[in-house]
DNA sequence: GCAAGGTC
């Protein structure tokens, strides 16, 4: 601190913090609790503190109020505020102005009236960007009435005497870098979050049968950059889902009981996806069974306790541990702490500073009629169960990890939900000053045959953190004692098959995981997010696991269709960085501000330009309704030619409200048929001329006019062209736009298709490529919102490249064959699997969306066995061990062409069976 | 009727 104050005279001092319980710590520290004296504000909830103190040898009388998080909220002028006031793409220019909302008037009048008073505000906001932003909301309301402000920032990242003393003793000013971040992203998430809001709500809302139960409210179809990428996770994990394509697999098993026990060993290969190769090991296991032991290890090992608790792993181990929502875990938490119990539950820290007095927190337990027993036994210095807590590596240098603050037997007031909140903060804490769990492992390794197996035993030898952390366990089991080189023979020796597992979909914990993981929300706020998910209709949650609605999954589709992976976390993680960047001074608030700003604008007006796609995902699951949601693009048009695809209606030329032309069948959305046009077309008219070549006629020519420079030299700008497939120089500009025709009535969209968004549709020619491209790298202009400075790799609005999931759907109808579903009876297609043991060999899965079955092998099918797709010569995966079918006889022979067994089971002899379904199958002493 | 971030 570099300044003082007005000498040796008392000085007012008016001290604001983040939160009203901090106002009252801080206050009751700096006073030691001598003088402390405390009177109302004007608003019931921020108390107003006064005691007195010196700051660096100037005594002061201290005046100590809070604010409850941000003073201030933006908004947009009020005429941009109604939803039909303006088109939605003005909302990224429209003017924005901050203001202190209704509900914070008396907060904002208590600071008023007691900076009048002052001479010096000192601000105690915590101590992060948020912390910042909101420091300079109370220095505007403060300064607008007192200009005369000596304005201080007081650094704290716990509420301990010495550090608190410490702060006020070494005042700074207030960082405008780091408020300058928060208003970058408050302005970007207001504006892309009520555009796209907006259009996706006013587009879609009418034009589709939505039997939501809204209670009468409005639906909205709400976009924003945490809730989208929330989304995104649910429908990603969903589709993985559906793509996966089940394969059977097979294992040998072993195990082997005595007096001392059972040990079970598994086959050291894991599984193998080809049954030929597992049954030759298998055999060679049941014709030489006798095990021998080739290892035998014994060593020691720990188990940890958990790191200190932050707000996203209570909301996980909640969820995990008793189902509870993070939303729910959230509201208990919070009850707790206002009322005492826990500390301060919205905290990314999970470790404990050095000066944190852990063991008085410990004795406070010992009354506990349950637990308490353990915490007098973790106090007892002989009995070795302490430990210092670990260090998790974060810390949000605001709060300490959530600990129990005050002792509870259980109140008369508390819900379920509030014991078991309490007790899980309590044991947790137990568990994290706790020694580690102890056990023994034992692992035998044997070889079979030349296959290995192993077997783990374990007896755990203290318990420890285990024995109050209830919500863990470590399993044990006790396997008999082996030396090295002993052999015996197996009690069983089975080969199973399995089958390859979709995974689950999300849990709660998942997803807060990815969210984590991807940056989206904060701790306080991602319960928020993944609330909203259910209440905008986008997902359910069902038996603790989220599963997207159509509704969710549609909207993620269209936009996926358009090329956008606004549903993915990017975005919102290149935002993060310039918003570091900004806060370190690295970047300019306005310039960040306009290139985002700029970038999510093109990315607008395109997903504009591209709505059908959103039409075309939704119309998957909804009906349409007679409205059209101010999709007006098909309702009229001048025919060209009867629909070639429909044969009932007609492909009429009409004019999108971009500007370009399109031809498509006047039966949409019944029928999907549509050539679109090259976008260098500024005029086009259908004539009366009849084209003499295509057929079935008539075809209608129509009088094109181009623009110049979109066009190739030695293009005519005015050219009567027709659209049938007989004109070269229409074919040539559409391939060089990427236009052209594509019949989608049949096919659902997935992917681009053939339709090229209208940035590709003025493409330079040939000659100018080279000189083109050679500008655009030394000017690092991106390729899709043409803005300079940055690639289309860097930009906001990035375009998919990598559809993983979505090629993984397309690539799964690859069939042709139809055969009834074993499950449901619909039909199923031939599709090539293409995983490493099984790539190119057919199998048939029905294709009923829901069902989704594998069916069978193409090849284990009998009569088409003999010419079955795998040759004689297929090699297992123990090189010169090889073996297979051969191609005539069903047999299975081995990699020199010895006949090894035949077809039918090779346990009992059977041919109505493999071994694997054999009766007999395994093999008992 | 729209975002996300604070907190009550």
């Amino acid at each position: 601190m570099a300044a003082r104050g007005g000498g040796g005279r008392t000085i007012r001092v008016l001290n604001v913090a983040e939160k009203p319980s901090v106002a009252k710590t801080v206050s009751g520290i700096l006073s030691n609790n001598q003088g402390l004296r405390m009177r109302e504000g004007r608003s019931r909830y921020n108390k107003i503190f006064e005691f007195n103190y010196t700051i660096q040898g100037q005594p002061c009388q201290m005046m100590f109020t809070s604010v409850t998080g941000h003073l201030m909220e933006i908004e947009f002028e009020g005429r941009y505020r109604k939803w039909h006031s303006c088109d939605p793409v003005d909302l990224f220019e429209a003017p924005i102005q901050k203001h202190v909302p209704e509900d914070k008037l008396d907060i904002r009048r208590t600071l008023e009236e007691e900076a009048r008073k002052c001479q010096w505000l000192v601000l105690w906001l915590d101590c992060d960007r948020e912390g910042e932003n909101i420091a300079f909301e109370v220095v505007e309301v403060c300064s607008s009435v007192n200009s005369q402000l000596n304005i201080w920032r007081a650094h704290f990242s716990s509420l301990i005497d010495r550090e608190i003393h410490q702060a006020v003793q070494q005042l700074t000013r207030p960082n405008q870098l780091f408020s300058d971040a928060v208003d970058v992203r408050q302005e970007i998430d207001l504006r892309i979050g009520a555009s796209f809001t907006r259009f996706q709500t006013m587009l879609l809302k009418d034009a589709f049968v939505f039997n939501f139960p809204t209670d009468g409210r409005n639906l909205v179809l709400s976009y924003g950059p945490c809730q989208f990428p929330t989304l995104g996770f649910v429908v990603e994990r969903y589709w993985e889902i559906q793509a996966h394509e089940p394969e059977e697999f097979w294992k040998i098993q072993c195990s082997h009981t005595t007096d001392e026990g059972t040990a079970n060993f598994n086959w050291m290969r894991g599984h193998l996806f080809d049954y030929t190769c597992a049954v030759l090991l298998y055999e060679m296991c049941v014709q030489e069974p006798i095990a021998t032991v080739t290892k035998v290890r014994q060593q020691e090992k720990l188990k940890y306790p958990p790191h200190p608790l932050n707000t996203i792993e209570l909301e996980k181990r909640a969820s995990r541990y008793f189902r509870m929502s993070s939303e729910k875990t959230m509201k208990v938490a919070e009850d707790l702490y206002q009322s005492g119990f826990i500390s301060y539950p919205r905290t990314e820290t999970d470790s404990f500073s050095t000066r944190t007095d852990l063991h008085i927190l410990v004795q406070e337990q010992q009354a506990h009629p349950v637990w308490g027993p353990y915490a007098q036994r973790l106090l007892d210095p002989s009995s070795g169960l302490w430990r210092n807590p670990s260090n998790g590596g974060h810390d949000d240098k605001a709060h300490p990890p959530i600990h129990p603050t005050k002792f509870s037997p259980g109140e008369s007031g508390w819900s379920e939900d509030h014991k078991k909140l309490y007790e899980l903060v309590v044991r947790h804490y137990l568990a994290c000053v706790s020694q580690p769990a102890v056990g023994a492992e034992t692992t035998v390794e044997i070889d079979i045959a030349g296959e290995m197996f192993s077997a783990l035993g374990r007896t755990i030898v203290a318990k420890n953190y285990l024995e109050v952390y209830r919500f863990e366990s470590w399993g044990g089991s006790l396997i008999p004692n082996y030396t090295f080189g002993q052999q015996f023979t197996p009690t069983s020796l089975t080969l199973d098959s399995g089958i390859t597992r979709p995974p689950p979909l999300l849990s709660e914990s998942d997803l807060l995981d990815c969210m984590d993981k991807a940056g989206i929300g904060t701790d306080a706020t991602m319960h928020d997010h993944i609330k909203k998910l259910t209440d905008r209709f986008y997902a359910t949650k069902e038996a603790s696991h989220f599963k997207p609605t159509n509704l969710g999954e549609a909207l993620v589709m269209g936009y996926d269709d358009m090329g956008y992976e606004l549903w993915k976390p990017y975005l919102r993680s290149m935002m993060e960085e310039d918003m570091k960047a900004v806060s370190v001074g690295n970047k300019r608030k306005d310039d960040v501000l306009a290139t985002c700003l700029q970038q999510m604008k093109a990315c607008f007006l395109d997903a504009r330009v591209n709505k059908v796609k959103l039409f075309q995902a939704l119309e998957i699951f909804f009906d349409r309704t007679n409205r059209t949601g101010g999709d007006d693009q098909h309702n009229h048009g001048q025919l060209v030619r009867r629909c070639d695809v429909c044969h009932d209606s007609d492909l009429v030329l009409r004019k999108k409200p971009d500007g370009k032309f399109m031809i498509g069948c006047s039966a949409y959305p019944q029928c999907r048929n549509v050539i679109w046009l090259p976008g260098s077309i500024s005029e086009a008219v259908v004539t009366q001329t009849v084209c003499n070549t295509c057929t079935p006629g008539p075809v209608f020519k129509i009088e094109f006019t181009f623009r110049r420079l979109e066009i190739p030299p030695g293009f005519s700008v005015h050219h009567l062209g027709c659209v049938g497939g007989c004109d070269d120089v229409m074919r040539q500009l559409m391939e060089m736009s990427g236009s052209g025709h594509r019949n989608s009535s049949t096919t659902p969209a997935r992917g681009r298709g053939v339709t090229a968004p209208s940035r590709n549709n003025s493409q330079p020619n040939q000659q100018q490529q080279p000189q083109r491209q050679q500008q655009q790298q030394q000017q690092a202009t991106c390729s899709f919102c043409h803005q300079t400075g940055h690639s289309s790799s860097d930009c906001y609005s990035l375009t998919s490249q990598n559809r993983s999931a979505r090629s993984q759907r397309a690539n799964s109808n690859n069939g042709d064959s139809p055969l009834p579903c074993t499950t449901c009876g619909s039909p199923c297609v031939l599709k090539t699997a293409n995983t490493e043991s099984n790539r190119g060999r057919k199998f048939y899965s029905c294709q009923s969306q829901g069902c989704k079955f594998f069916v069978c092998w193409e090849d284990s099918i009998p009569t088409t066995r003999g010419g079955g797709s795998r040759s004689a010569t297929t090699t297992s995966r123990r090189g010169g061990r090889g073996g297979g079918q051969d191609g005539g006889n069903g047999r299975f022979v081995s990699a020199t062409g010895d006949p090894v067994s035949g077809r039918s089971c090779f346990i009992c002899g059977d041919p109505s069976h493999f071994a694997n379904a054999c009766p007999n199958r395994g093999m008992r002493n």
